[in-house]
DNA sequence: CGCGTTTCCCAAAGCGGTTTGGATAACGAT
DNA sequence: ATCGTTATCCAAACCGCTTTGGGAAACGCG
């Protein structure tokens, strides 16, 4: 059912459908509600593509998901993060289109976008020290939000983001005051923004604290169970091995508790952990009992306010640039404790 | 930059710039020649909202992800999946059009992709027991794949599925093999598909041995650490508590492993587990050194099957029902060994 | 040279909407 | 009764591309 068909069955014009059926005002109220009754009872829907075409605007969103070239990994955060973002488009009539694609076609990806016209704006996931994307895409011109930030972007460009620093300063403070002085990191890769803002975080903590930063008990990788597993193993092989350990999500904190079992040790007795919790809906840390201590910020949450801000920018044409910091909770579970005076083995 | 733009620029009509770049053979390889380069130069990429209009096809793929209302979960095999069907989207030049969207509105997000004319084919996710949608899109009249398969659905429709019951039917014979008899099964929800089909594995593994099944060591839940975890600490409490446990996904694989340690048991030693693996790209089961013995099937490898097999269907016109049923390896890990004789507490 | 084929290109008609610029009728005021 | 408004509706252009149906030149052949 087209416009025009609908506009003959009911011996009108296209254009006084189309002005009834989008609320102009030339067009009189017994008639439109005419036209409303008849839409709905023939089940009409405009094509999104020819509105689109006509209307010059799409519609629809576009997400661009980079997937890292050899390790072929998609960011676990993802799901969640769209499906925040997805309630918000659906509630306001857009569509999603998603771009999965290697880094170096990344570029080509933002411009198809633009040109082929299918999207309106663009949500830029994962940004990367030195990425260059933004500068890309701030040149295409078209609106776009990141998730996260580019420390070293020189561009001016508006971003959701959890504030990484704060939350990893404040988990590393806990244990400072639980009394640990040997803590360490097993924080995700460190071309990953996020990664590098939160070793950041626990650094300023240490070094408030006058402590000194171990290099031997930083890590950094691909934030899988195996990783964690890896990590915590090696650290606790360490002559002085740490009595406490933050990491980036609870994945690798999975490995780190089996690498503190399998060592003969209790986590939250022995060593405390604190993992960052993205409140993944198909890995709940916990409400009333959470299995670790954790920094809690849910990506879903993020994601409903990048689409909410892109969209607004859209509306409003007004390409200023705007952020929202999201501070993330600090939620006590089981797997911290005070540091034990015979720690070591 | 338009069409027109350029063949103006080019001292020709749009058509022949349209035709030349589309590789019709009604144009001169010189002029061709002539026109790809100018279309270099100037950047120039047609608009595919025009082009779609044009052409009738949309060039995009709809995905429609249920949430289910209450639970609120995203189902973790969906980044993976997608990321499959997205390379084959992107090498064929198809957009992927995401829309995720309550139980409750899943008739509506069907139609809408089709009258609103945005997609030429659909991927549905998660079937369900008494599933309604592959009805409702047969009478909507758009190509579409199944990820997995809705047993009582009385229509015929293509799919991509792995084989849940012959993967936990193997599963459990080996666990059989190894001696143990009292087996527990801890499940997805079993209004899903999948789940109903892994229990009907298991439970014709244990028959053809002769074995009774025991409802008390059969759960079914939504896959989390916690629910993994709560059901395997039930068990344990049994007074003959099973020797050996199968589960659906590794997360709650995670969760058994936690409850066994927890009860001073070992895993692979005092209980076998079994679980199944989906081969996430952020959660690896590993490839030497396999955490869990698992049934292995990739995910991804399913998205590109779907993918591949919808792109057909639309190529081809050829709506006969396909199905392709991917089988799952069998790997050895470090969860699983053979029955002892004193397992009960 | 005449005539039927090719070869190569173009004008114009869509695709399904929106939007501009009237046209017609009804209305109120003079 | 006349004229300017206002309220309704419509014809036609347009968005940017594809595609149909020629048309003109070049070619092949007797």
């Amino acid at each position: 059912m087209t416009l025009k068909e609908l506009a003959q069955a009911l011996g009108l014009s296209p254009t006084t459908v189309s002005r009834a059926l989008n609320g102009f005002p030339e067009v009189s109220e017994e008639t439109r509600k005419k036209v409303r009754a008849a839409a709905e009872a023939y089940g009409y829907r405009p094509n999104m593509r020819a509105r689109s075409l006509a209307t010059g605007r799409a519609m629809a969103i576009g997400h661009v998901i980079p997937i890292q070239s050899g390790h072929e990994m998609v960011n676990p955060v993802f799901a969640d993060f769209i499906a925040g973002a997805g309630e918000v488009y659906s509630g306001a009539g857009y569509d999603m289109l998603i771009s999965i694609v290697p880094d170096d076609r990344q570029q080509q990806a933002y411009e198809d976008f633009r040109t082929k016209g299918s999207v309106d704006g663009i949500i830029v996931h994962a940004p990367r020290l030195g990425d260059k994307r933004i500068q890309l895409i701030n040149d295409v011109g078209i609106p776009f939000v990141v998730h996260g930030r580019a420390s070293d972007s020189g561009e001016a460009y508006s971003w959701v983001d959890m504030n990484n620093f704060r939350a990893f300063e404040r988990a590393t403070k806990l244990l400072l005051d639980l009394g640990h002085t040997r803590i360490g990191l097993v924080n995700g890769l460190e071309d990953m923004d996020f990664a590098i803002r939160r070793r950041a975080g626990v650094e300023a903590a240490l070094r408030a604290a006058g402590l000194k930063v171990n290099d031997a008990c930083f890590f950094s990788g691909e934030m899988t169970e195996h990783y964690g597993h890896r990590a915590m193993t090696e650290m606790l092989a360490l002559p002085e091995p740490p009595t406490a350990v933050l990491t980036s999500s609870m994945i690798p904190g999975i490995g780190i508790r089996r690498a503190i079992r399998e060592s003969g040790r209790e986590i939250g007795r022995d060593i405390s952990v604190i993992i960052h919790d993205d409140d993944l809906s198909y890995l709940p840390n916990g409400r009333e009992d959470p299995l670790f201590t954790a920094t809690r910020s849910s990506v879903r949450e993020a994601g409903r306010a990048a689409a909410t801000m892109l969209l607004d920018i859209i509306a409003t044409g007004d390409h200023d640039p705007r952020h929202v910091l999201l501070e993330a909770d600090l939620i006590l579970g089981r797997s911290t404790g005070p540091v034990r005076a015979m720690a070591t083995t």
